[in-house]
DNA sequence: CTCGATTCCTGTTAGC
DNA sequence: TGCTAACAGGAATCGA
């Protein structure tokens, strides 16, 4: 399940592999990852056909591959998202198809950028003049990992809210790029229980939440980037980071690191929530 | 405006 | 053995 890590890393193989190449040819395999783009799947081929990628840029989980203009106005971008299963593979035009296979990209140096998506929650669409920051995802914020993330303003907007922390931190208009697992492990860390009230939270704690979310941020992708292969541009959440350093996501009955107790599995937005029962104390009626 | 439930998808696995 | 149900979850959408 990628999150902003792994969207990373694809970020850097795109830059590599891809950066420089005109794009001479667009198969759209399924068009419900096209679905975004609402003029649909022949529009899509014909707006990329014959343009050159020049870079690639990210916020949170969104990707998008930067165009050169041929006009010289503005220039337009390719925006993607993985989804859950989503994954960009470099592979040479004459490789057999992948499973699940839904986009191809054909590039003029006979190789294909591939998109592959098992469950289709990911996609692709054209973005007029959005290569500096598409106008579709104007509305996400910046990533901790952005240098002009902003802490204090980020402190004040999560205090305003009236609902529970992690889904708060999962509210990408407030903070983009944690998904379920990283904020599970964020709030083991901090540590802190995810129903915890947004409005009751001291500064402190939301100080080390977000120190905690982006060492484990860091730390995910400091992990996910040695595993880079030349051809296989990763890649969905089978990174080394899942098995080696989870200390409460998926770890359901397994000891807590810290005090030893069970982890606990709650039902939480359709998904699951896991925590510790003591260093993770549920807020009680009368205390936040 | 904010909050929270619902929906979109498919492959794997648990349970009967 | 074969079927069904649960589960994984990012984010748009909609009703309250």
């Amino acid at each position: 399940m990628p999150e902003l890590p792994e969207v990373e890393v694809v970020r850097r193989g795109i830059a590599d592999h891809v950066v420089g190449r005109t794009i001479t040819g667009v198969t759209v395999h399924d068009v419900r990852s096209v679905r975004r783009h609402l003029a649909g799947p022949a529009d899509f081929r014909h707006r990329l056909e014959g343009r050159t990628v020049v870079g690639a840029a990210r916020r949170g989980k969104y990707l998008w591959i930067q165009l050169a203009d041929p006009e010289g106005g503005a220039s337009d971008a390719i925006l993607c998202h993985l989804g859950m299963s989503g994954q960009f593979l470099v592979s040479d035009a004459s490789a057999p198809p992948q499973r699940h296979l839904r986009i191809t990209l054909e590039l003029d140096d006979g190789n294909e950028l591939r998109f592959a998506d098992q469950r289709i929650f990911g996609g692709m669409s054209f973005s007029e003049d959005g290569a500096e920051l598409p106008p579709e995802i104007a509305h996400i914020a910046r990533d901790p990992l952005d240098p002009l993330f902003d802490p204090a303003e980020f402190a004040a907007r999560i205090r305003r809210r009236q609902t529970g922390v992690k889904r708060a931190i999962l509210d990408q208009t407030l903070i983009s790029g944690v998904g379920n697992i990283y904020a599970d492990e964020a709030l083991w860390r901090t540590p802190l229980h995810y129903a915890r009230n947004t409005r009751h939270l001291r500064t402190r704690e939301i100080e080390s939440l977000l120190g905690h979310i982006g060492d484990v941020m860091r730390e995910a992708l400091a992990q996910g980037g040695t595993s880079f292969d030349a051809l296989y541009v990763n890649v969905n959440g089978n990174s080394g980071y899942f098995d080696r350093s989870l200390q409460a996501y998926g770890q359901e009955g397994g000891p807590c690191q810290r005090c030893g107790t069970p982890i606990r599995r709650d039902p939480f937005m359709n998904r699951s929530s896991f925590w510790c029962p003591v260093c993770q104390p549920r807020p009680r009626n009368g205390r936040f």
